[in-house]
Formats: structure tokens, sequence, C-alpha cells
DNA sequence: CAGTGGTCTAGACCACACT
DNA sequence: GTGTGGTCTAGACCACTGC
């Protein structure tokens, strides 16, 4: 069955409803399939760290080749939304325990192996709830004066402080978020967001630029004055590519540097 | 044939010679498929800009199955070393008519969409050869003292200068080059490598920081003293992770930005 | 052992590009 | 139309995990 991907089947996938396209919306069948998981993942059907069904009983409850089910995984995989285990089942992906923790943060230390040199303490200065402006409404696709959660905190390796942070998060999804909740969490911070909020974050975009430190930040990060700092903005999506975190850090890169792979 | 792909085949396939590694080196058809393709594309057998056989060549070539070369070639694609096409064929990546030109260059200006403030300007400050330091033969996998090229240039964009950098080659692979060569040849310097050099570089590692702007990159660059500019570290690499660059560029952030995208 | 993901095959048909 | 890559299927077997 369903050969011709384009034309309606006798199972669930049809055709999607044509979105706001200009060609005639057509998709093969496994990135159906793939929709058709996404929404079982958004929807919460599956939590993270949890199995989903195996290949064969998706195959089964889509009417499609295993093969076709496959396909659809494997990108799912590709993008991180997902885990394969050979022998085990697949996965969804979570921040908890995720082998390499710390997904979303590139800085290394200069010496040393990955991120050795142990957790990160936090230090949580601030958490209030304040009204989007203008810029931060703009990135969290908000409204100006809509309710959001400032947090400050500052992150110390080996007792050094090495990031001064602000996050911004939308004060719908983020409802009764405090201080505490933010420092004691055990590990990372999107993983108790996964815990605690049903936040899940699978993709980031990030703005560099150098700049100088000023009295505050200087004293903060314990740095001369005007010393050069990375500025690191980054907006954290959830599936669908809703924002749900405005950050911007302040990284010293005198013992540490942001790493970066191209191809 | 070839149902169990860690016995030996009739085929040219057999099993690679044992690397140094603990397990028995057991890989996939597939994956040896890959490893032939690839020694193929660095012997030269088929250069950027030409298509490779198609895959059914490719498979009776190989005496492997269609699926298991268009496997082969799917994971090549996902590294950007190939381009598949559909109804043309699959074709080697090239760094001059690859619709994205600058592939690495992560530099965007503040407002308006992508690279559009065009080319950047190229000035070649110097272009000599010289001896590897110790640091800039262990990034290129030399011996001190080796000869290298090292080139300094700055880009322009709409006229203000951008980025001051710094660039170190292998003596014996950049033969003969000289400051016209770097600086007259119009795109991407990377495609010129890949033209002049027969050098195809395909992934690269940058290390990022915040520095102060010393005196005369100040001058270069058109800023104050002890501005701040966001230094990046690269090393790119050619195929089978030989580096065949260092570079060490400073970028003004205040007019552009480094773009990341994390998943 | 059964169940899972992973590999390989062979064949059919679709979508696209060129001629 | 021919040739290319792209999709889909069905079935066989392999490798890994855990009972």
């Amino acid at each position: 069955m369903a050969q011709t991907p384009s034309s309606s089947n006798d199972n669930a996938l049809a055709q999607l409803g044509a979105q706001e396209q200009a060609t005639p919306a057509f998709s093969p069948l496994y990135q159906q399939i793939k929709v058709l998981i996404l929404q079982s993942l958004q929807s919460g059907e599956w939590k993270p760290g949890e199995a989903i069904p195996s290949e064969i009983d998706l195959a089964a409850r889509f009417r499609v080749s295993q093969g076709t089910v496959r396909k659809a995984i494997d990108e799912l995989a590709a993008e991180n939304l997902v885990v394969r285990r050979q022998g085990k089942g697949t996965f969804v992906a979570t921040h908890s325990e995720q082998h390499v923790q710390y997904r979303f943060l590139k800085l290394m230390p200069d010496s040393g192996n990955q991120d050795t040199d142990g957790p990160a303490q936090r230090s949580v200065l601030e958490c209030k709830r304040v009204r989007a402006t203008a810029d931060i409404a703009r990135a969290l696709a908000l409204r100006s004066g809509d309710p959001v959660v400032q947090v400050r905190r500052t992150l110390s390796f080996g007792g050094v402080p090495t990031i001064l942070e602000d996050l911004w998060l939308p004060g719908n999804a983020f409802k009764g978020i405090t201080a505490d909740q933010m420092a004691g969490y055990q590990g990372p911070t999107y993983a108790m967001f996964e815990v605690e909020f049903g936040v899940r974050m699978v993709r980031a975009e990030e703005k560099i630029r150098a700049v100088a430190a000023d009295a505050q930040q200087a004293l903060l990060l314990n740095v001369e004055h005007a010393s050069p700092l990375l500025s690191v903005e980054r907006i954290a999506y959830t599936y669908n590519d809703v924002p749900m975190e405005l950050r911007r850090g302040l990284y010293r890169t005198d013992t540490h540097h942001y790493r970066n792979d191209l191809s």
C-alpha cells in the first residue's frame, strides 16, 4: 500500500493539511510519519528518557513498512530528538542522562579533556518576575509587557567565576519557578526544565561577540574593568521552533575557549 | 552475496587491513564501500565539481546492491564531501560553486540577510616563507622548523576592515604560492586552494576567545586601542583528518556577529 | 531464548533533468 | 525517452541486550 505517497491512503496519513506553501505541499511518506512521531513527542505521549514503541510496532500502527519508519526515526535521531540503542530500543532524548551533559555549552577548558573540570558551581543572584521589553518579547515571540521570568546567575569552574548570564523565560510556561529551583537542582538546568516544567529544549541559535566588561560585570566575574569578554546570546527552542528561553551570557576566555566544529 | 559482511567476500572488499583497534575491526559493508569511495575522492579520481559514477555503476563496480552504495553515499553527503542532485547525479563538493560560499565563515552582518554585504574585499599584507614554530608545527602536524607559508591579510565589508587574519600553510603542499594569487583569485580562498593546489578543505575546528586589540591590530582594523575583538583560531583539515591550514583571525563584532546553530 | 535495532538485498515505482 | 537520484516494500539475516 501507499505506493503513491502523494495520493490519499487508506491509513491515517492521507495528506496533512496544506500548509501555507506555494508548492502543492507534497511530502514523502516517511516525512509524514516523522511528523506524526514528532506530534507524539510534543504531546508527551512518550516522555524524555522513555523508550518509544519499536519500529515494528510503529510500522503496524501507521500501516507502513518497517523501512519507512526506520527512515523517519533516522532523521529524528540525526536531529538529536531521539536516541537509538541497538538491542534495547529508541529513546526520547533528554538533557538528563544524555552522556554528553551540557550539550549546548561549548565553553571548554584550554587544557585537559572535555569538561572534566567537573560540573559548574551555580550561584543564582536573582530570580524575579518582570515584564518583557520590546527586544526580549521579540526574541521569545511574546508581546511587550508580557510576563517573563528573569534569572541572573554565575557559573564557576574550580572556584573561578567564569560565566555570568541572564536568562529570560516565558512567564506562562515557567510559572512558579524559584531561585532555589534554579540553584538546587543537580544536573543541567535544561534537565530541570524537563522534569519540573515539561519543557524540552531541542535546538538553539547563538550570536557571539567580543565586548568589554563594565564595572558590575568585572566585579562579578572577578576581572579587571574593561576586560574583553565573550558575549553569547542564545535563543533556545522547543519542538516546532517555539522559542522558550533567551540567554545572554558573558564568558571569561582566559582559561577557557568556545569550541566549534565546522563541516 | 556478501550476506556476512564480516567474512571475506569474493569481491574487492574482503576486510580492510586490521587497524590498530582492540576490537576485531568489524565494519558493515556500506562502511567499507564508503572508505573505497573516499579513497577515490582523495586520489583525485573524481575532482571537485565533477560527477561521480551513478549508484548503479558503483554498485556494479563494488559488487554490492544499489541500496548499500546509497547508504555509503548518504553518509558522505551528510559530511558535505559530496552533493546529491536528483535527476542529475552525485557531485564532489567544492568551495567554488557551492551555493553557500564561505561555508566556514560564520561572521554575519547584524542586520540584513546572510552575507549579502557582498563578497569581502581582500587585502594581502604579507605572504612569505618561514619556518614553523613549535605551536604552528603542532597544529599542522609538522616538525618545528619545517617550511610553512605565512599570509597576513584583511577582509573588509563595504569598505570597513572587519577581519585581520594570519594563515599558515604547509610549505610542501603550497609551493610557489604568491600574494597575487591570494589577492587576485575571484571567490573563496578555499576554492583557490582546490584549483591551484589540489587541496580541498573538508572540515575545521575553531577555538574562540575575546581579546583586546594591540596597537598594530587596532591600526589595521581601524578601531581604538584595546578594543575587544573576537579571536578565532581555526585548523582546517583535508581528507583523512590531515591538517592543512592554521588560521588566526581577529573579527570586529561591532557590526557583525559570529553565528552558531546548536542542536 | 525472544526482542530490538542494524545491515543487505531485489525489485518496483516516482520525481526530476536533460535531450 | 533515458538516466539519475528518491521512495517504498518485503524478506532475510546479523549484532546486541536482557531475561
